[in-house]
DNA sequence: AAGTCCATCCAAAGCGCTTTGGAAATGATT
DNA sequence: AATCATTTCCAAAGCGCTTTGGATGGACTT
């Protein structure tokens, strides 16, 4: 059933069966119900294509998933970020187009999302310091909206971001409080922003009491179980063992806390653990008592806002790029405790 | 850059260059050449929404995914399932389109998305035994292939899916073998019909000795971390603690380990665990020593076929539906071991 | 020299919708 | 009764592409 041949069914024409349909004024009200009844009895739904070439908009947001080609590995934050976003957009009448794409090879999908005529804005994922990308898009003229941030970008554009900095600062000085004074991290990629703010945070907390950064416990690689479980493995066998672990992952904090317990070691005992927990649906941290103390910032609600966000800029292109910071909290759970002994070595 | 504008500077008509562009073979090598160059130079793409209303086709598959509404959560396997699917997409020129979904109104989605003409084909996650989807979309007249099996629909239709029963049959002779008498399934939600076959393959293995099936020992519920956790502290307090855990998801079984741990208790020792891997990315089971035993397979994998059987039903819709059964790996790991006491009860 | 056949190109229709620029009918105003 | 403003509707153009049904001209036959 398309326009023509409903319009024909009910002896109108075409133009305003559309406009009852679209909610315009110059339609009877009596004709409008006629017309809205028809539709929903005959089942029609305008064809989006054809919908797309008159008004020469997609309603479709494209996000491109990069993917590492190392591990073949899909950050397992993304699902619930874009159920975050999916809810934003299933409420507005968008579509999502998704992209899974080998790392790097980013900018050409969005050329090509965007030449398509296949949407009408972006969501940018995992930005690096000096992305690349965000001077494309800006020259393409996309509305698009960055989860995260590009520390050496200087132009404005839209963002929506977790204040990794201060909570990993807040996470360090908790430990430091405690009495730790050996605290490693065990980061993600560096070239991915996030974690470099991340180390800032780390490493400020650490100047700021005169102490040193040791670049021994400094750790940096894809976010996996396995990376858990042999760094701090390896770690633990080290002369000057850590007594804290500062964990960017919940699932890279699971594999630092079985390479702990193999060693009969517990967690918040022996061994201090704090994890950043994007609070991953089906692992949640727990509610009235945490496994982990753990910086929490729910990456699905970061997935509701960017999209709104990003709706906002695409009906409003003129308007300055917005940006939001999400902070993150610290929440205590049963994997911290004081150091084993309180020495500053 | 459009059709128009391209053929005009290059003083040919559009049909032409249309033409040389789709590899058709009434133009001129020469002329064609000319016209991929200009082409790329231009950065011209074929807008897709004019060229989906020219041919009827949509150029995209849709994959409408299912979010309990319960725990507001994304089942993480399909992370990687749609990586794997997206690799056969991008490889084929398909886009992918999204749409997240509170449990039970899938329907009305996959009608939207079909009537709307947004996709080709549609790819059926989670079936439950007599999936009303199936018949629906047979009746629409969409090519689709379901991600699993609908055991109560006895009509054909396209599937891939695990041997879940098979596989949890053997695991179950595993625990058998190694003297386990009290083994507990800590399975999915058993109206999901990969689950409800799990259990009849775990229920198969223990009649076929001759065995009751305990009902206290049977658990169905969404599979999270705090679900196997919960589940395995409360039946280690039984009078009849198992011995054995068979878990239906990798994230539960961490769930599961936790409890066990948190007794003291040992993995492989004192209590066995076998759980179903879906070799997901970030959490590999490790390869050289598995930590957990466990029924492997990669749903990254079913990903990538699901698409291709898809592509080629869309291709030729007048094949009968094609059926694929994948066999699921036992993996020995450090998780399983003889039974405490080897008397039978 | 006339007819035939390719190879190469093009004009125009059509995909299903929105939207512009009226037209017809109705009711209010003089 | 004539005029005017409103309301309500419509015909047709246009979005950017594919595809049908020729047109054109050169090479080849006969």
């Amino acid at each position: 059933m398309n326009l023509r041949e409903l319009a024909q069914n009910l002896g109108l024409s075409q133009t305003t069966v559309s406009r009852a349909l679209n909610g315009y004024p110059e339609v009877n009200e009596a004709t409008r119900a006629r017309v809205v009844q028809a539709a929903e009895q005959h089942n029609y739904r305008p064809n989006t294509r054809a919908k797309g070439l008159a008004t020469g908009r997609a309603m479709a947001i494209g996000h491109v998933i990069p993917m590492s080609k190392q591990h073949e590995m899909v950050n397992p934050v993304f699902g619930d970020f874009i159920a975050g976003a999916g809810e934003t957009y299933s409420r507005n009448g968008y579509d999502m187009v998704l992209s899974l794409v080998e790392d790097g090879q980013e900018e050409k999908t969005y050329r090509d999302l965007r030449g398509k005529g296949a949407v009408d804005g972006l969501i940018v994922h995992g930005p690096k310091s000096g992305d690349a990308r965000i001077a494309m898009l800006d020259d393409l003229g996309v509305p698009f909206v960055v989860h995260g941030r590009a520390s050496a970008v200087t132009t404005p554009y839209a963002w929506l971001d977790v204040n990794n900095r201060k909570a990993f600062q807040r996470a360090t000085d908790f430990l430091l409080d405690l009495g730790h004074r050996r605290i490693a991290l065990i980061n993600g990629l560096e070239e991915l922003d996030f974690a470099s703010r991340r180390r800032a945070g780390y490493e400020e907390a650490l100047t700021a009491r005169g102490l040193p950064v040791t670049p021994d416990y400094l750790h940096s690689d894809e976010m996996t179980e396995r990376y858990g479980y042999d760094t701090v493995r390896h770690l633990l066998d080290s002369d000057a063992a850590p007594t804290a672990f500062l964990v960017s992952s919940m699932i890279t904090a699971i594999g630092v806390r079985r390479a702990i317990e193999e060693r009969g070691l517990r967690m918040g005992r022996d061994i201090s653990v704090i994890t950043h927990d994007d609070a991953l649906s089906y692992f949640k941290n727990g509610e009235e008592a945490p496994i982990f103390t753990a910086t929490c910032s729910s990456v699905r609600e970061a997935g509701r806002q960017a999209a709104q966000m990003l709706l906002e800029r695409i009906a409003n292109p003129h308007l300055p790029p917005p940006n939001r910071l999400l902070e993150a909290q610290l929440v205590v759970g049963g994997s911290t405790g004081p150091a084993p002994t309180s020495r500053t070595d």
